[in-house]
DNA sequence: CTAGTTGCAAAGAGTTTGCATGGCG
DNA sequence: CGCCATGCAAACTCTTTGCAACTAG
């Protein structure tokens, strides 16, 4: 499969590592990385879906609930690990590493016979600042 | 707002009530409720948006990352009170209702000053049966 | 009667696919 | 040199919108 490593792939895993916790749709990261927008969009399509399958990114769903936006989640972070948190209003992703967080994981395990992938979960909310703007 | 009952609104209403543990793609509610398909998508797109805004439905994404699927979560059911797990194998959704789980929102909220809204919320992973079949 | 609602068709947005070309190893 | 990856454009699917006809209150 995935045996060659062009510039391309390159360019979008440089990307999501110089902007580890920040989250993009598709059109922005093909405006950041291609030269005068629109080229190659499929390639980040194809490439995008294999990074998301390899655990390299994380596929989220946008603050407005209809985007999908994406997150490095590959290594030098923990994101197999942990939950996230995602405020719904700044849409910023917190992660949550917190032993007791992991408890939850192991009594829905033990007590629910249900076992969660932190991977595919994430907690949506309001964070803290966005609780202190409506006040 | 939304004065009117029409024949439409309680059509889809019933269909939700008929199929209250089920969840249903556009096209399949289209399907179920339009004569001949095709006919009146655009108003089950209207009211669907409107009832997943007063809390009647929940938006969950479907098995395949893709899909956009729905689920009654209104009168007589108490999804916005409790956290659901959602099966990535075969879709089934679990109503979780348990104390140690309604202590992960106060300890989210105490220790981390995160809210996390339950009925935007779902926790992905592989239910028991599913976790059999696999043996 | 009046304003919200519906149906249709067209427009839009997001994503996928076929095929020829290009580039890694 | 062989094969996978890329780029482009067309095809597709899903969703939204404009507008005239309709209908509940």
């Amino acid at each position: 499969m995935s045996m060659y490593k062009t510039k391309q792939q390159r360019q979008l895993l440089d990307f999501f590592l110089k902007n580890i916790s920040s989250q993009f749709t598709i059109n922005e990261i093909v405006s950041q990385i291609c030269p005068d927008d629109g080229a190659g969009k499929s390639t980040i399509y194809r490439r995008i879906s294999k990074m998301v399958e390899d655990g390299t990114l994380m596929k989220l769903r946008g603050e407005d609930g209809k985007s999908t936006v994406y997150q490095y989640s590959g290594e030098g972070t923990d994101c197999g690990e942990h939950f996230h948190l995602k405020c719904t209003s700044c849409g910023k992703l917190i992660h949550l590493n917190c032993s007791q967080l992991d408890d939850i994981r192991t009594h829905i395990s033990d007590d629910h016979d249900f076992t969660v992938d932190v991977k595919k979960t994430v907690l949506y909310g309001i964070c803290s600042d966005c609780k202190k703007d409506k006040e």
